[in-house]
DNA sequence: CCGAGTTTTCAGATATTTCTGAAAATACGG
DNA sequence: CCGTATTTTCAGAAATATCTGAAAACTCGG
């Protein structure tokens, strides 16, 4: 590998956290040295930097490329294409998040669904819906709750992050000055509760 | 696999997510079973339900106790051991999502951090670090959120999940609530900013 | 439409992971 | 301790995944 030290060390690990992650060392090297290079790379640049062969240069961009995490540049009288990562690192973290939840929790929801739509044949059959129901329903929660969230700008989500559990103490605020003077809990329009 | 149809698409499912998860589509099955079994299954339980070898079960078990996944059981004058899943869903994801973190994000984070004390030697370094930095800060960002949300009860998580992006309205409210005649926003002493 | 530069494909080689059966270790009642 | 029930380990077999070089397929200026 033709990378500086300091680059080396961070590409090393960038292939083994790849390979926890379903995509394999090579997707996670090039990655990463695309991540940390200072212009767009072509392949034979990656080829280069990481000692591996062309042709697994050209799978690996292809796969990253099927995950969105790509940007392509061309440069005028050069027929190569330069590759690069967004330069926002909070488009990045949205884009990984959407797709593995395209390819992992949305098929899980609708296999979930299918078979809950089944009648149970059995005591075990009906136990086992209920299990898979507690885990549509917590599924369901956490995914409508990333939908909505990520419809926020960067600034916002900052905002919001940084209060981390405090916020509760703004909720409690919050349903305080709502409170009926009966103390039930009022209806709440903004909250939809 | 002898499990009731409903329970082998089930099982089957997860066996293809596990394997994208970089757990073994074999310890997906077994985890798949345990989960929506009616009660603690012993090892030979699970070779029966999947089919596979013992020592395969056995290795399957162990693997998911490494996550903490499992709950143990024994039956008074029956030796062998028996294992399921806890009952709440809630528990279980909070497990999971711990241990990724302990080992994806912690040693990540602890590489990021050792690089980045070091001292560039080049421009093409400086650069890289840059790019370093940037992960660092916004995955410090991003567990510090989860260590503190990870405090509240569920119950409350339900609360503010449910909640989803209205959370900003609600935040927004508070921000007028305290701004100062000026149009200023005040120290705010609830939230810390 | 030619041909040089470049990318993609893919069959087979290599490497890695997973799985098994047999043996070893462990647990425990008597 | 012994013997039986059970679990664990592990070397090698089987299955998968990854990687490569060579060839095919593009691409585009001329």
């Amino acid at each position: 590998m033709s990378v500086p030290p300091l680059c080396e060390a961070f590409v090393l690990h960038f292939g083994e956290m790849g390979s926890r992650w379903g995509i394999n060392r090579t997707v996670g090297q090039i990655y990463a040295v695309l991540f940390i290079a200072e212009r767009p790379l072509c392949a034979d640049d990656i080829v280069d930097r990481l000692g591996i062969s062309r042709s697994n240069v050209s799978m690996g961009l292809k796969e990253l490329q099927s995950w969105n995490l790509l940007r392509q540049r061309s440069i005028p009288g050069d027929r190569r294409e330069f590759f690069h990562t967004p330069d926002d690192i909070y488009a990045i973290v949205r884009t990984l998040v959407d797709e593995r939840k395209k390819r992992e929790i949305d098929p899980t929801l609708s296999v979930l669904r299918e078979l809950l739509m089944r009648s149970p044949e059995s005591e075990s059959e009906r136990h086992a819906q209920e299990r898979m129901r507690e885990m549509h329903d917590l599924i369901e929660l956490l995914t409508s709750w990333y939908a909505d969230v990520h419809k926020l700008e960067t600034e916002r989500l900052i905002q919001l992050l940084s209060l981390g559990s405090r916020i509760v103490k703004v909720l409690d605020m919050k349903d305080r000055l709502f409170a009926l003077p009966g103390g039930k809990r009022s209806a709440n329009p903004e909250t939809g509760n």
